[in-house]
DNA sequence: CGGCGCCGAAATATTTCGGCGCCGGTGCGATATT
């Protein structure tokens, strides 16, 4: 079969890209594949074909609601009408719609969480699949182990579905993180297909501060002088505010905030004021990102320094998706990681939470695990890091164990938490060993997924002489639409509210 | 841990300073309440 002449067929392009007829090659041979391709390479393509010519239907599990909801769109544009999202976006009514003629579509998006539903899970089992696809696949190993952990149950889903060939997807995956996928998709014979994570148009800076003020004014000249439009990542929603209040004080345009704090609303409506270019600079946590899809983003500062090299790269992954010059500035400050390294603490049980909830204590002893999990007082988090460990140990609904099984469950979770810790601060010291090294900083990021290092290049990094000023200029400001997307939104929600 | 906001005291009648306590990321779906 002349792959070309389908892709031809199908799209009207006459060769593949990169990666992408090798693993479709692989699929339609009838082995998994995992995928490590650059953001931008078409990686929706390859499911798109893969499905199409096994004349199948495909399971694509999302992360996100609104990359769900963009991706349907993309589809149906793209001639695959059969195509729908089964999110919380839907109605009653709707939802039962598409329920009851499940057997209509070809493609169907669902979060890990959805799939928890019994009754949607049994629809979904009643009808056949050839493709499981999973999307943005490092999330399983980023939030599966605390924040989601529905992201480390579909294996089992997968399996009661019969095995159908799996296919997951990301930008970015260092080893350790490739075998994580592998192993939570339980993948057992899958070809893997990885490709660089650099990104030669990204010249990438690292400035150091021991003065918080004196850093917020770095930023603030930064802002000024480089070329937009830029994102600015900082640890917190607060900073986030704050920074663009004082940005707004030197009379700095077209800046506003995104965090995970605002509604619904306001968050569509920033990100959609960004990338219709009404908007100039947004400050925001590492809610924002995922999913966006502008292409001529000229910067990305980090006015604190994430928790990981990974998320690092995915976030300055965000400039120069047109390929032209772009730049990544790191403004480090040695106390930036005083917040991850809170967060671990806050995100995984301890040890007496631990030893309490195994406890005979009066209060706890007539509740179920599910129940004791509530009276103990855990983190979100952690409630849901023990709810999964409790699962998988098939304890949640008993009330109590033997003394052997309970002593085997209790090692095995706080052995777990150990490794997890551990896992996340030897990240967190490698960022900050990187940030603070005395070479070049591609290099150094390169080795990290153990890449070998590139050709000597002009526009590499500040180590290696890059300047500064190749990445100043006048910003294109566009203000004259500015609100046109309120009115849009605000026309949007009347329709909802009175269909 | 460090940045913030709040409080009260000080130097002078509104700002300024120091101490103290608190808080801090990422999203899904379901459910309750306006």
């Amino acid at each position: 079969m002349q792959l070309e002449a389908e892709l031809k067929e199908l799209y009207g392009f006459s060769t593949f890209r990169s990666g992408q007829k090798e693993i479709l090659t692989d699929l339609l041979s009838g082995k998994d594949v995992l995928g490590m391709l650059p953001t931008g390479t078409g990686k929706t393509l390859i499911y798109q074909m893969a499905a199409h010519l096994l004349r199948g239907r495909a399971l694509i599990i999302s992360p996100l609601v609104s990359l769900m909801e963009d991706q349907v769109d993309q589809f149906k544009q793209a001639g695959f009408k059969k195509t729908i999202a089964l999110n919380s976006f839907l109605d009653q009514g709707e939802k039962q719609m598409i329920l009851k003629r499940i057997q209509d579509y070809q493609f169907v998006f669902v979060s890990p969480e959805i799939i928890q539903n019994s009754y949607i899970r049994s629809i979904l089992l009643s009808v056949s699949w050839s493709l499981f696809v999973v999307d943005e696949a490092h999330c399983i190993s980023q939030w599966g182990h605390e924040f989601r952990p529905f992201y480390l149950e579909l294996a089992e889903l997968k399996k009661t579905m019969g095995d159908p060939l799996c296919l997951a997807l990301t930008a970015t995956a260092t080893k350790k993180v490739q075998y994580d996928i592998l192993h939570h998709l339980d993948m057992k014979e899958a070809e893997v297909h990885i490709h660089s994570v650099n990104r030669p148009n990204i010249s990438i800076f690292v400035e150091c501060f021991d003065d918080h003020d004196q850093k917020v004014e770095r930023a603030i000249k930064l802002v000024q002088q480089l070329k937009g439009p830029g994102i600015i990542y900082t640890n917190t929603r607060n900073a986030a505010e704050l920074l663009v209040k004082r940005l707004q004080d030197h009379e700095i345009e077209g800046v506003a905030f995104y965090h995970g704090g605002m509604n619904a609303e306001e968050r569509l409506l920033v990100q959609k004021q960004f990338i219709e270019s009404q908007l100039n600079i947004i400050v925001c946590t590492n809610a924002f990102g995922m999913g966006i899809n502008k292409s001529d983003i000229r910067f990305v500062i980090h006015f604190h320094t994430p928790s990981t090299i990974e998320g690092y790269i995915q976030e300055i992954g965000r400039a120069g998706r047109d390929l032209k010059p772009s730049v990544a500035v790191l403004l480090y400050h040695p106390a930036d990681l005083e917040i991850p390294y809170h967060f671990i603490d806050q995100e995984l049980p301890d040890s007496v939470q631990i030893d309490y909830l195994f406890s005979d204590h009066e209060q706890l002893k007539e509740n179920t695990y599910r129940d004791k999990l509530q009276l103990v007082g855990f983190s979100e988090t952690s409630q849901r890091f023990m709810e999964h460990h409790l699962k998988k140990a098939g304890a949640l609904h008993k009330k109590n164990l033997d003394t052997f099984e309970k002593n085997v469950l209790i090692s095995k979770i706080k052995f777990t938490i150990e490794n997890r810790k551990a896992d996340k601060i030897e990240a967190i010291k490698a960022i900050e060993k990187w940030a603070r090294s005395n070479e070049c900083k591609r290099g150094g990021l390169l080795r990290y997924f153990e890449e070998p290092g590139t050709e000597p290049n002009t526009m590499c990094c500040g180590y290696c002489g890059t300047d500064l000023s190749h990445f100043f200029g006048k910003q294109a400001s566009n203000n004259t639409s500015y609100g046109l997307w309120e009115d849009e939104l605000k026309r949007l929600l009347r329709q909802e509210v009175y269909n």
